[in-house]
DNA sequence: TATATTTTGTGATTTGTTTCACATCAAATC
DNA sequence: GATTTGATGTGAAACAAATCACAAAATATA
């Protein structure tokens, strides 16, 4: 029981994804090891940088040896809990429910959507891989496949309607695409992707590069943006 | 020249997106003025954390008087050059692209998306509020319009040559979706948006939240998942 | 007009994260 | 097998962000 109340903050998480990303395409080169500093290279980030995020992880190298990638890899699928599959349930099949529907990458990831959702009965009759139910399966589904995690696609003003109702269903985690701030009990995690905000960044970003044309450590404005 | 220097932390730019989204929401409820902590409870973050944000915009609001909504939306607009309109072209009409091209968030906010590009004669038939045009087209219409940000939503096998492609022509900032690292000169600001790692963290945070069942301050685990 | 109250704005402090620096080890070389 | 080399791993130091605490100001009240 140790070890799980450390935390792990979102960017070392997101700077794993980024060194893993990295490690498969190092992989498929045939290439079986690296150093901190290759990744480092690769990631944009520094060499300690890489270092002290695997050993927050507990990932071990060989000193002078660097880390083998096959064992780097195995350790991060499971710690990811990738061994395992994972179930999802999409809910609202319009335009970006529909595109995230058709995402390969989530099933080459071992995150399954194992149906989708949408209130709208012409909406349940739109040609997919994925089946699209109505609202009054959704309980039936979460409680089949065990399912923990949900995408919420929805229009703002369902939003918060449909995750009380997943919520009260199980779902312990969502991915939420509308642009509002959901109110949930404590042990439910919610990663809100708000796709204005990250488009209207960027914009600012710019306009303050633009600006301050000829500025020397023009990489100080946004060095957030890294990742 | 001198505030230009001054570069706004990622963090804090998305609090400030959170606070404005609720003060356009509180301002269509008819309420005229906020105070920090108002604001604090609606986003989940402290009235400390709210005032210290504002005072690195220089917002400054009223002494016990708090804020006038009016006036805070109206520095906000100025603070994000929301006043100009921004023209924003959008590559790849596939899945993801169509359904980002549908999306009528962009324009409410003054980010428009004057025309589409997929590399497929077959896309370029798509009937959609907006024009598909083939590459070919592009250096033409970033010239034509001024553009100086784009999406890009083409396939990761594709997205660095693009990108190149997109720089050359004069594009100083990408919303990328392609889950790869982009390499580019360093006056241009790429944000990644990687939903598959956005969803695995999801279900990362939950497996831990539920091995860690139980746990006083669960809140730890995920703190940096708020917004 | 004086006093109490309430909220802002911002240095000071605490807390958190990244970078630095170097001991440690494993392999390569002599 | 001793010595050099080159990498890891991790406390210590430096830096950055969030919270605290309180003075200052504006309004309400007496
Ligand atoms: N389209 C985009 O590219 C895009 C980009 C970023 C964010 N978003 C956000 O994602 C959400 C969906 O966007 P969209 O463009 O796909 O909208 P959409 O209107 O095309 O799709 C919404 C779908 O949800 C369904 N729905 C509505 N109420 C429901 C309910 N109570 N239960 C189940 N299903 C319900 C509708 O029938 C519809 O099919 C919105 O909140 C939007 O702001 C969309
Ligand atoms: N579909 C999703 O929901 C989703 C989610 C997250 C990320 N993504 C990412 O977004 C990107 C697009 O995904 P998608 O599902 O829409 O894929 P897709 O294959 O449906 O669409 C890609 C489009 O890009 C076009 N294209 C290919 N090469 C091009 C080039 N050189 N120039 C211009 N256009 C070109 C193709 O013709 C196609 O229309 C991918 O990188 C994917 O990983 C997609």
């Amino acid at each position: 029981m140790k070890q799980i109340t450390k935390y792990i903050v979102k960017n070392s998480l997101k700077r794993i994804f980024l060194y893993r990303a990295c490690l498969v395409r190092l992989k498929m080169m045939g290439v079986e090891k690296v150093f901190s500093y290759t990744l480092a290279n690769e990631t944009g980030v520094t060499s300690d940088q890489v270092r002290k995020d695997f050993s927050e992880f507990n990932i071990k190298g060989n000193k002078r040896g660097g880390y083998d990638i096959n064992c780097l890899l195995e350790k991060m699928e499971t710690i990811f809990h990738r061994n395992k599959d994972h179930n999802i349930v999409l809910i609202g099949m319009g335009n970006l429910g529909l595109a995230l529907s058709k995402y390969s990458k989530f099933v080459q990831r071992n995150m399954n959507i194992v149906a989708t959702f949408d209130i709208d009965p012409f909406k349940q009759k739109i040609r997919s891989d994925l089946p699209v139910y109505s609202m009054s399966r959704l309980k039936e589904i979460i409680d089949r496949f065990r399912v923990k995690v949900a995408i919420l696609a929805v229009p703002e003003i369902s939003a918060q309607q449909v995750a009380d109702e997943l919520i009260r269903y199980g779902i312990k985690g969502i991915v939420n695409f509308a642009p509002v701030l959901l109110k949930v009990p404590s042990d439910v995690i919610i990663n809100n992707v708000n796709l204005c905000d990250e488009l209207e960044s960027v914009i600012y970003y710019v306009h303050n590069l633009i600006k301050a044309d000829g500025l020397k450590n023009i990489e100080l404005l946004y060095r957030d943006m890294k990742y």
